[in-house]
DNA sequence: GTGAAAGCGCTAACAC
DNA sequence: GTGTTAGCGCTTTCAC
């Protein structure tokens, strides 16, 4: 421990340039010294110091991925993507939580700024189009899952307009009228986006779209409970309704479960994300998938290209989806 | 972009020196020309650079940690602890996945030798005795969770035998005699001291232990489908199963409903982790609660101590569990 | 093929 | 109270 390439240098009787070089193998270092070198490295158990290195360099090859919480494993999938296509280029992705809180977003962020990652991956972010543009002025920033209007900075996601209508269009083929809708009310892009893509979906059947179908609250799974109690409560009783992710799916089921309804026979239920326990659920849930792997894997490779200064990656990159369908839908 | 703390001292008027002083309010620098400082350093936007920083105070202020997957939610809590404790002495928590490979571990944990990050906090690690005595050199790894027999490293967890030991007492005390458990085939050392708890509470109570009544596969919810459809073929059918994870409890759950058992009546089950699936299924699932906030903050807290050489904590922290009955062991 | 030396951006003696 | 300077550990240019 404490051994720096001086000591490694001395004790092999070569200069530090020649350790350096054994080191990258960059130019050429004749066989023999190459290997008395990496002897004495051995010996002394050397490691270099990389933030000499990365000093030197002005590069640490590490990406920051920054997400809300790791309370929802719907990024889990994303990270390995990351890390997948992260490894191949010889970036390291290490990630923290924000738990959706600007400050420390903002916080974590200023390791782009003072140099301690060369890029970060937001996914959720808090921050605005200004901050982001501001950031983006790094060329190390980049946006997963959901947009900021305004920004051109890259982002990787899927249409969730386009996914949200497949799977209310879907259950409209099954002979559903009456869909009702669990959304947040947190204004993200996605919810907004899914939201219209409901919207879209009606209209498009020749559907009016009914105010009392739409419930808005916040990302639990209790809501997804409370939600389907208020429906109901109505005169004209949905048949079926589309929430926003897997997790309130899984309170729809419950809530409706309780009111003794038969989910996938007399009432349908559909989520977003297909997270493991979609699987696990009684019914089995059915759901809109992302692409979560590959959404890593484009977001990284375009992200690593942007930061090393070979392209300039910009704008919304969209992946596809995919319906998984299962028993809350029936057959 | 790209000013250093020459552009600003020479901006300014001042030293290099100064600026630094001001920078970290270290010695004392007249009213006067630390706001001028300050505003040159608004003025060109100026943000230190941490490598710099770093190289020459010889601490990064980072702690790596590192969990095996972002799959199951039982870390987010313990992650949120350090990062608590963390930032409350200056320290970034960032992490990452080893995915329980041991390669990738090791590759993670060179960020300790490499002076990357000043320390890493392990969960689940794969690294054996003599690997991680020698990591412990560095005087900045931690365990979590899991222990490692025969390595004297800061190890902060909860008691696992006792919790287990606790938990089919419970259930004997409900009146079940027949107690089956479904444990893992990784011979982690918190599933091995929770199969020690099982057998302890059985003999304690005068009752014998049966092989046939301990399941042991991967962690995958699957299998306590799987396990207590074996159970159900025994003659001696069990009344009652503890699984080693809430996710295995799930599953078991489930495998009972599918074989017509009504689980808290006929059958009771009982989890471990206390996530918030729990609370979610029908019925709710019992289990035991780690107090996960709180191993994070202990965790990171002696870490830290570690790091700065304040102390020099070694060797193994049990903090308390809780048993959280709920509907599945029934009243 | 190898070495000397400059310098990445910063902090901390030490001098005044 | 402030400036000069050495040096953290490394890479890389430029000689030879």
């Amino acid at each position: 421990m404490g051994n720096t390439i001086k000591d490694v240098a001395r004790l092999a009787g070569v200069s530090v340039a020649t350790v350096s070089r054994v080191l990258n193998n960059s130019a050429t270092v004749s066989e023999e010294t190459a290997q008395q070198v990496k002897n004495t490295i051995k010996e002394l158990n050397y490691r270099p110091n990389f933030l000499g290195r990365n000093l030197r360099k002005r590069e640490t090859h590490v990406i920051l991925a920054l997400i809300p919480s790791t309370e929802h494993t719907y990024y889990s999938e994303i990270l390995h993507g990351m890390q997948s296509k992260g490894s191949e280029f010889g970036y390291d992705i290490l990630m923290s939580t924000t738990n959706s809180n600007l400050k420390t977003e903002m916080r974590l962020l200023e390791m782009i700024s003072n140099r301690t990652v060369d890029g970060a991956v937001l996914m959720g972010t808090r921050l605005d189009k200004n901050m982001l543009c501001e950031m983006n002025q790094y060329n190390g920033v980049a946006l997963c899952c959901e947009t900021v209007e305004g920004s051109d900075i890259l982002t990787v996601k899927i249409d969730n307009e386009a996914a949200a209508y497949d799977a209310v269009n879907c259950m409209i083929s099954k002979g559903h009228k009456r869909i009702a809708m669990i959304s947040t009310d947190v204004r993200a892009s996605s919810s907004v986006e899914r939201e219209k893509g409901y919207m879209r979906a009606l209209r498009d059947n020749g559907i009016e779209f009914n105010t009392d179908y739409l419930y808005q609250s916040s990302y639990d799974y209790i809501n997804g409970s409370i939600a389907v109690e208020q429906f109901m409560k109505l005169d004209k009783k949905p048949t079926a309704v589309f929430a926003i992710s897997d997790f309130i799916a899984a309170g729809a089921v419950i809530g409706a479960n309780k009111l003794g309804l038969n989910v996938g026979k007399d009432f349908a239920v559909m989520g977003f994300d297909n997270i493991s326990m979609c699987e696990m659920f009684m019914p089995t849930i059915s759901t809109v998938e992302q692409p979560c792997f590959k959404i890593g894997e484009v977001v990284a490779e375009r992200l690593i290209e942007n930061i090393s200064g070979k392209f300039r990656n910009t704008g919304i990159v969209n992946l596809d989806h995919r319906l998984v369908l299962r028993q809350s839908t029936g057959d």
